[in-house]
RNA sequence: GGGUAGUUACCAGAGUGGCCAAAUGGGGCAGACUGUAAAUCUGCUGGCUUACGCCUACGGUGGUUCGAAUCCAUCACUACCCA
């Protein structure tokens, strides 16, 4: 893999690039679209591709290894062949279930130990494990596995958890380095700082991982219940110790604002639930702020979805339709939403590339930052 | 024409003397959601009121009772069965 910085912000860390990998290239800064299980839910292919515009999305390791099962992905030809998406491909570790499934997983030095949450199970997930697991899977880059603790840690458990990431992180690197990609094409390793909301954690994580030379660098740990000052905060604490010329990502984040945000502090690729998750669930974004589809204000609002939107879907269909839709719990509405949001989020970031390399970001940032917080 | 069962909030439907402005489900109205255990979850849903509380309400009317959605009488209506 590799990255090549086209233009620097004058004003501000933001930087446009390219990340060429064996898929393909992906122009940053970048949204990544989150598939899970293997798909964007609610999102075909071809939406994806030629709609949405996503250039890489993700898959993760705890729950493809869990469904489909290595076997098949491995018999398949790895993901990419799998679900017919031929474009780069990102996936998570596991790490973040970690956190999320922490009711059903017992944290050890060796690794972890998960009970299903499909059949309560026991699955153990140690670092060498999980990098056999993603080359198994065979995404273009493979996360580290890591513990991402909750925002609300306190100083001894942040500082222990990330000595421990930090181990594992060595165990991984090792791991890797001793194993081959199963598909005949490249595959890149990042590591990822934690450290809570603590600065000298962040940087003593940042330089830890800026020592090891990785192509790429995640910022992880974040938007996980601390403030979101404290989020902006640890972002520049972290960017200026991880290296410029490699690519940085800031992983489960987030609101467009967000977005914007971590790119103006340097940050060049995100992936997030919340343009889908949120879709399914009746909110729309727009450049114009955020839209629940289910509330009675759209029930005679026969405009487009968003009249000047980036997807097809914005000017086929109405507010009044989207709306009922929902209320009537057709599937299509989760499909619009989805559709919609992912277009809007890939669209941003378009556009934020776009004015890196014009040299306006910052006041276009500030202006859209403004547009983008209102609830219509 | 005869018989039986019933009539409760937007809908369905519990409740058969005080703990009832009235379970539960649906619907409705809002909110939440950040490396997806999420097509999920939470709150509200008679009126006035910040609240206490007050008022109006369980088909209509009249009654019994300290007290009625609940008991009695009567009227109206609905469903089913028999002719």
């Amino acid at each position: 893999m590799k990255f090549r910085i086209v233009q620097t912000d004058t004003g501000s860390a933001a930087r446009a690039g390219v990340v060429s990998t064996a898929h393909g290239d992906i122009e940053t800064p970048i949204f990544m679209p989150v598939g899970t299980l293997g798909a964007v839910k609610a999102v075909q292919m071809p939406e994806l591709k030629e709609d949405i515009k996503a250039q890489i999305i993700l898959g993760n390791t705890y729950h493809l290894y869990l469904r489909p099962g290595t076997e098949v992905l491995e018999k398949a030809g790895g993901l990419h062949k799998f679900n017919s998406f031929d474009r780069p491909m990102l996936t998570d570790s596991g790490g973040f279930q970690v956190f999320s499934l922490s009711a059903i997983r017992k944290l050890r030095e060796e690794g972890v130990e998960f009970r299903s949450h499909i059949d309560g199970s026991k699955h153990i997930f140690t670092p060498e494990r999980v990098m056999d697991i993603q080359r198994s899977i065979g995404a273009d880059i493979i996360m580290a596995f890591d513990e991402c603790p909750p925002g609300t840690s306190d100083y001894e458990y942040a500082r222990k958890s990330l000595h421990l990431t930090q181990r594992w992180l060595d165990r991984c690197i090792e791991r890797f380095a001793a194993t081959e990609p199963k598909y005949g094409y490249e595959q890149t390793l990042f590591p990822i700082v934690q450290g809570c909301v603590y600065p000298e954690l962040r940087r003593e994580a940042a330089k830890y991982i800026a020592d090891k030379g990785a192509d790429g660098n995640a910022i992880g740990g974040l938007a996980v219940g601390e403030p979101t000052e404290k989020m902006y905060e640890m972002i520049e604490v972290v960017n200026e110790i991880l290296p410029q010329d490699k690519p940085r990502y800031l992983m489960g984040v987030g609101t467009p604002v967000n977005l914007l945000e971590a790119i103006e502090r340097g940050v060049d690729m995100f992936d997030c639930v919340m343009p889908t998750r949120n879709g399914r669930n009746g909110m729309i974004f727009t450049k114009n702020g955020i839209m629940n589809m289910r509330n009675k204000k759209w029930e005679f609002d026969f405009e487009p979805i968003e009249a000047d939107g980036a997807s097809y879907v914005d000017n086929l269909y109405s507010r009044a339709y989207l709306r009922h839709l929902f209320h009537a719990q057709e599937l299509l509405a989760m499909q619009i939403a989805s559709v919609h949001n992912l277009a809007f989020y890939l669209w941003l970031v378009g556009e934020a590339r776009q004015h890196i390399l014009k040299g306006d970001f910052s006041s276009w940032k500030k202006e859209m930052t403004t547009r983008l917080s209102q609830r219509l």
